[in-house]
DNA sequence: ACCTGAACACCGTTCAAGT
DNA sequence: ACCTGAACACCGTTCAAGT
């Protein structure tokens, strides 16, 4: 892994297209975002980059390693676009819905939250989220429990999220109107009289916003950690 | 390896280990829950059950179709044991750990709970929670977006339980005491002035108790649906 | 050091052929 | 109808060999 800076030859002009692990990880990126997870594949991943297997596994070590570092670059993007805010409330909400929206953009991004969520990229989330529930004024015994339920509900809808890219890709282009409308009236079928509350929310379907519903989750989960901090103790 | 059942003769007995699609779902079934789903390959599968692939395929579509099938067997067998309870907090309670218990008892079917969340399987279990929601005064115009939020931090938890027996099942066996304690060493080593909260936390990781994280944030999200229901509007 | 690409050890799935 | 098992079309990964 040691590197020896330029012998001889004063400073070798380097290549702007010789490989790299950015340049990998950059492609990969790609890859993932156009065609999701299923489409980045070893071979493909040579094609793209104009080479064999050995050049990217002696800048990478596994595909798992790939993954997990282009996820990274997606994580540390948005935290580092997050803005100091007044009101903790404010902020959290904001920091919740900012991972949303990159999950939301980059689905794979959210299987691999759920995959690894203890990588370091993750380690100002968990922070800022323990702060911001100090500054609150949650009680240090409930901080981190409640720190967990929240978390947990970020990559709870993360990882649906996935999911539900994932089942969309493998239905294939043309059948995927038609597999939209399928799960729509196949739920909406549902017997109302054995089951009214599924009945009534499939119908209600359309009206839904994956994004109001994340952040309507974020409310609930504050309101419920200010609430169990008054009651208890 | 072909065995003739008697010819000739009326009413051919069937062999009481004659293949079929319970069978199947059954060894699938014992091969996930002993091996992970790793474990769970065709080829494993014809060696368990003395056939070839085309005597597995005849009885099941394809592999999804399996694994949907083997994690409906467990998921009915929670939700038929539900017992009606006076207090509906109390039942929504009980609701979400018998789930939290199966999925804890059966990690592989986490991963298949958020892969495809909607199985008619499931349908009892949206259900409930409507009902109970309904029981316990939740107005109608928040009662989907509340059962979402509940759905998804039991869903999120599973996801979330069948990633680290993934991660555990990676870990060769020799490994897996060192892996355990370098993960737990290595959070440890957080820098505490940069990541109080984090280092903190990590230090506690030893008392943390999986179910009691889950049922507190039960806890959390039915005390923030009430609190909302109660100051909007 | 950096890269090539044939080869390996797996997968899930298919299908002509058997009974 | 039910089953067999060779064959197919993929995977990720390795590694002797090149520069």
């Amino acid at each position: 892994m040691t590197k020896k800076a330029a012998t001889g030859a004063a400073r070798a002009p380097r290549r702007k297209d010789s490989l790299s692990r950015e340049r990998i990880i950059r492609a990969a990126t790609e890859m993932l975002d156009s065609g999701g997870e299923r489409a980045l594949t070893l071979r493909a991943l040579t094609v793209r980059l104009g080479t064999g297997y050995g050049a990217i596994y002696h800048h990478v070590a596994d595909k798992g390693d790939l993954l997990a570092a282009a996820a990274d670059d997606v994580i540390t993007g948005v935290l580092s676009g997050v803005v100091a805010d007044a009101d903790p409330r404010a902020a959290l909400r904001r920091l919740a819905l900012d991972l949303f929206d990159a999950v939301d953009a980059h689905p794979w991004v959210g299987a691999e939250l759920s995959r690894r969520p203890w990588r370091p990229a993750l380690l100002d989330f968990y922070e800022s989220i323990g702060r911001l529930l100090d500054a609150l004024g949650v009680p240090e015994e409930a901080r981190f429990d409640a720190a967990g339920t929240l978390v947990n509900h970020v990559l709870g809808v993360a990882a649906q999220n996935a999911a539900n890219a994932r089942l969309l890709a493998d239905a294939r282009d043309t059948d995927r109107e038609s597999f939209l409308e399928d799960a729509a009236t196949r739920w909406a079928q549902v017997d109302p009289e054995r089951y009214p509350f599924v009945h009534a929310a499939a119908t209600r379907l359309g009206e839904h916003d994956d994004r109001e519903q994340f952040a309507f989750g974020v409310d609930v989960v504050l309101a419920g950690i200010a609430a169990l901090g008054r009651a208890r103790r």
